[in-house]
DNA sequence: GTCTATAGGTTGATAGAC
DNA sequence: GTCTATCAACCTATAGAC
């Protein structure tokens, strides 16, 4: 669901006339239209409609069709930094990969909808791209981040040592992210019969294991 | 590319006129069109132009824009059923990895990106779940059969035995997912510094291979 | 099967009052 | 900031001739 802007200045006063919420309710029915028909059927008529605000007002908050999109991109984007290893610092192995995946499907539920979504526009992929690059939020960086978390593993001799760390992080982000997008694409229950989270933690952990312990 | 209807039928002589094309023009047109505009900004106006034909034929060829569009989803994924893993029988391990991953690769470059494109309509995504699952051309066809054939090299003692197969084959197949995914999605560059599928099929094989050996 | 011409219906966006 | 009214553009789809 969209973020409301800034909850946290609440108790301050803010300049100019409190927002009446109008805003914030076209971004959510924005949301709630782009999940339901998809992008290419998103009118920013229907969207006001469900806002319960004018065409007009829409445009006044959000310059044009285009401008909404991006906010809804940027909206679902936010969190990303949320998306952190450290959680499971002096965790086990299997406690790792445990906190790591959960983070990243958490986080790939929330996000991994509006970059489809962007998809279905050429300049939209672009802004996305444009935003996950200079942001640094790519889907690199939590691979890295784990990576350098069982190359640490790998140093305190927990982890095998005759392995590629960033190979078998990105294997596991890999999952979580398959997992997520099957879900969103084909059908919530879709790959119920395939092994589970669980399953990829348990299997990754026993691979990783020096043969030694 | 769109694939041409029925090249092996062009020997025998087929019942009423033969086509001159204008279908087949109209499919690849709306594929460039697709890939390069997104599908929220297809027009049936600029597939019939650069198809060279006019709209009415277009109309006549495909019911509707969203026939239109479907047929590309269709024709997109054709050829799932060579994506098998058997042409890597008596390999070794590395060998079954890197003939997998090259062809699920190879598949993914080619049908990921209709699968995104139906994302942006609530009809077409529609369609594309139910053609994936009655054609049972999910992404669990390919993971089962890697699991299965890993699973026999366990039985043979090649294979660790005390990891569940098909979490393992879901994690390579994930990670070409993932690769192909972030490549059109982001950028054809992005992910450059990653580790690359000879990396992961490496990476996987020793992972893979028993402490014994 | 293909074309031209055109109808019919949305849609994104603006203007101006409040 | 929000609304009403309105438009111009565009897009899908059809009709009918060839």
């Amino acid at each position: 669901m969209p973020t409301m802007t800034d909850p946290s200045d609440a108790p301050r006063a803010r300049r100019g006339r409190p927002q009446s919420g109008g805003r914030e309710a076209v971004l959510v029915a924005a949301w709630e239209v782009l999940k339901e028909k998809g992008a290419a059927r998103l009118t920013t008529r229907e969207v006001a409609e469900r806002a319960g605000v004018s065409e007009g007002s829409l445009f006044y908050h959000y310059r044009d069709r285009s401008g909404l999109l991006t906010a809804v991109i940027e909206d679902g984007l936010t969190g990303v930094g949320a998306a952190r290893t450290g959680e499971a610092e002096g965790a086990t192995l299997e406690g790792v990969l445990d906190g790591f995946t959960r983070t990243v499907e958490g986080f790939l539920d929330r996000s991994l909808f509006v970059m489809i979504a962007a998809q279905s526009d050429a300049d939209l992929r672009q802004t996305l791209a444009d935003r996950l690059i200079s942001s640094d939020m790519g889907p690199h960086r939590g691979i890295r981040a784990l990576g350098a978390r069982l190359r640490r593993g790998q140093e305190e001799g927990l982890i095998r040592s005759d392995v590629d760390a960033d190979a078998a992080a990105l294997l596991v982000y890999s999952a979580c992210f398959e997992r997520v997008a099957q879900r969103h694409m084909i059908s919530e229950s879709y790959g119920a019969d395939l092994p589970g989270r669980e399953d990829i933690v348990t299997a990754m952990s026993t691979l990783l294991t020096p043969p030694s312990a």
